[in-house]
Parts: C-alpha cells; structure tokens; sequence
DNA sequence: GTGGTCTAGACCACC
DNA sequence: GTGGTCTAGACCACG
C-alpha cells in the first residue's frame, strides 16, 4: 500500500486517503481481505491523527469497500469484479455530473472538452 | 442578469456567484462595460450576506472580469475575444488537471473517460 | 427539543442522541426548517463533547433528518409526510429483522411475542 | 451441537456463543448435563480463541444454563421446564422492553408492531 | 494487540 | 456567530 499526503492540498487529509486506497482497490492493486494497517499505525508511519485515519477508514466502510473487525483490523472488501466497476461508476457518475456543469457554464463545447481531456490526461 | 444561490450546496455561496457570472462574461451575455448590480442592490434581491457579495465581486475583479470604479460601481471588463478565452482556459486548466488526475487515480482509461463525458454533457 | 442522555447506557452517546432527535423529526414534534442548536451550544448544555455531537448531527444528515448550511447552522430537513414514513421504516425494518432472530433463536412462537409486546408497549 | 459464527457481525463473538447455545438449551435441544465440548476443543473447530469461549462459557454458567466441573469440563444445567421458561423470560423481557422503548421513540402504535412482527417472523 | 468511543482544546473558511 | 477539519491524548471492550 502507497499513500502520499498532501498537507497544502486543498483536499482535507482524510478524503486523500480515501480516494488514494479507494483507487486502488477499484484498480485490483489491494486484494481481497487484504489486511489494511492499524489505525494507530498508518497515523503514525503518516504522521496525522489517528482520528483522521479513522474517518479516512469509516468512509471506505461506508462505501463498502473494506469491512471491519473490532479488535482484529480492517480488511478490503471481498468484491466481485461487477462490484467493483459499480462502486467505481457511483464514484465517478457523482463527480462526472459536477465536472459537467461547471465546463457548461464556461461555455465550452462538448469538442472542446473531449479535447482538453485527450491533452490533460 | 440571472444569478441562482443554492443555501444546501457544498460551495461556497460568493464562489458561486463567481462561477456564475464569469460564466456570463465568458460566454459574452454581459457585454463590456455592462454595470453589476451595487452590493447591496443583489445582497438584498439574493437574500445573502453583503459580505458574500463584496467577496464574489472582488474575486471577479482580481481575475480581471470586472473593474470597480469607486463611488460609481463595478463593470464588466473591456475584453477582446482572445482575453477572454485565455481566462476561460486558465480556469478550465486549472480544474481538467484535477478531474483528470481524480480520474486516472480510479483506474479509468482515456477513451472510458470520454464516453461518460459524452453521456453527461 | 428536549434530550436525555443517559451516561450509564450502553449505547454511545452520539447513537442515544440520533434516536431521539430522529424520533422526534419522525414524530413531526420538530417542524421543517427548525434550526438545530449549534453544535457548540448543544455540546456545553447537554456537557458532552462538541465531537459527540457533532457525530450525531452527521449521523442524522447522512440518513436525511437534517441539512447543513456551514456557517449558518444545521436544520430540520424538509421532508414530506411518505417520507417521513419511509425514513422510519427503513430504521424499524432494520431493527426488527435482528429483534426476531434474537427471539426465533430462543424459541419463541408468534402468538408468545405479540403477547409479550402487549404487555410491554 | 450446531454453532455458526460470523466475525463482520457487529455482536461480539462471545456472545453470540452465548445466544446460541442458551437459545438450543431453553429449545430443549441440548439435554439436561449433555456435554459441552471442552474449551480447546470448541476454540479449535470455530477458529476463535480460548479466550472467547471461556467468555461465553462464563457466562453461560452465570445465567445458570451450565455447571462447570473442574477438570472433567461443562455440563448443560439440569433444569426443570418452569426454570427454562423463567430463564427464557428474563433474557426476553430484558431485551423486549429496550426494543418497546425505541419503537415508541418512533412513534409506532401497538398493532403497527404487531403487523411488522407478522410480516418479519 | 485491535477498533470504538470520548474529551478538550485548536485553527480555518464562511457568513 | 456558524460548521469543517485536525490534534494529542484517554479509557473501554474484544480477542
């Protein structure tokens, strides 16, 4: 597991996080029942608070993406690959429908956009 | 002039006024030298702070969108159609950096990422 | 709005205060719009932790008792009366399905449950 | 002897221990001083520790359903069907009068429980 | 050891 | 004034 932090980003920590090992379990880089560090552990190796990490890791809950076990750990989520693809779009679909208003009200054609897109990615 | 505030948004009420009336000056709906309500004319027909307004207006005019004639009020800013498709793109690059970014971080290819594009626009 | 916390409860604090206000929110004695005591007056009246509070008022958002305008307050969320019905039967179902486990395990037939309900309502 | 565990359930796994196998003791299916499974034993064939069994086995012998007999192991209780049936009462009215407590914080009236009992039984 | 809950502060953006 | 975020501790139940 990779996670870099950020702390000028406008992002708040926690949500880093969780787009950061919410990625990469949708990108099949963390497996199955993959045991995610403590709490008290990726705080410190991050050097924030435990209670971010802790917010951080209730969100992935939330969202299905890992499950717990008090006095055991957490643990990624056992998805179906079609699990998984419907998680991503849910993800993506919410933002995506933002994205598109905003390049709207600026006036932008739907060429413009595909071709922005085609030299940012 | 059409401004719509929404209290139940995430953003920031004077970002969406900002959003929405560069927008307009973008799309050239305002026209040059076009007069922007004073402050305390839209703060009471917007029902929101004067406050809100005074922010909204000032980040406009530090984008260089309006200028503020003291005592007179503020006015959209004489643009040619090359300046103003430079500030559109310098705000649009600014935020396709982060979509994209938030994009490849979900493991979405290119051409993925276009198809939503077309489906949402 | 009238809360009790009980501190020698097992439940959580935050959980005891979601019940009662989503109770209340479900029962119509909180009307639409009611504004919420702010989370600071509310932590020192009932002398619990801002975060306490906090994790409760974030609990009844997340279920759609309540809207957030960040920097005005929390309120009650404008809800119609189906669903209103439905925000509760998504809480009662979720219980009971447990609660009837919990007494089919202790061999419990039918007619004994309502019985005994009858004679605790 | 028929125990199922679940580690994601949010009760404790000694519990869950304990309510299964008081449950198969009020429904008469284990008989009076039939032998429970020494604790190794029981810890081994369910992949949990030590520790939680005899957790579970404790408290079974508090509630009265077990005698334990130093080194020759645990025994179902020899009771009589007046003292199931008062054991049985006073775990359900401990629980069924908590459970009456929140459907009335919801508002529920008598028969609309007694209809969601008959649908969810 | 683990997570679950709680506390008593703090700084920030927004209004 | 408000909520949003973050910190650095603490005690508990569970395993």
């Amino acid at each position: 597991m990779n996670i870099i932090i950020s702390n000028t980003s406008d992002k708040p920590i926690y949500q880093q996080l969780f787009e950061q090992i919410s990625g990469q379990i949708i990108k099949g880089e963390l497996p199955s029942n993959y045991s995610l560090p403590a709490i008290r552990t990726a705080a410190k190796e991050l050097r924030i608070s435990i209670i971010t990490v802790k917010k951080a890791w209730e969100e992935l809950e939330r969202h299905g993406f890992i499950y717990t076990m008090a006095g055991k750990g957490c643990f990624v989520a056992d998805l179906s690959k079609g699990e998984v693809t419907s998680l991503r779009n849910e993800m993506v679909n919410e933002k995506m429908e933002k994205d598109m208003e905003y390049y709207k009200e600026l006036g932008l054609e739907l060429n413009e956009i595909v071709d922005l897109i085609k030299k940012h990615y």
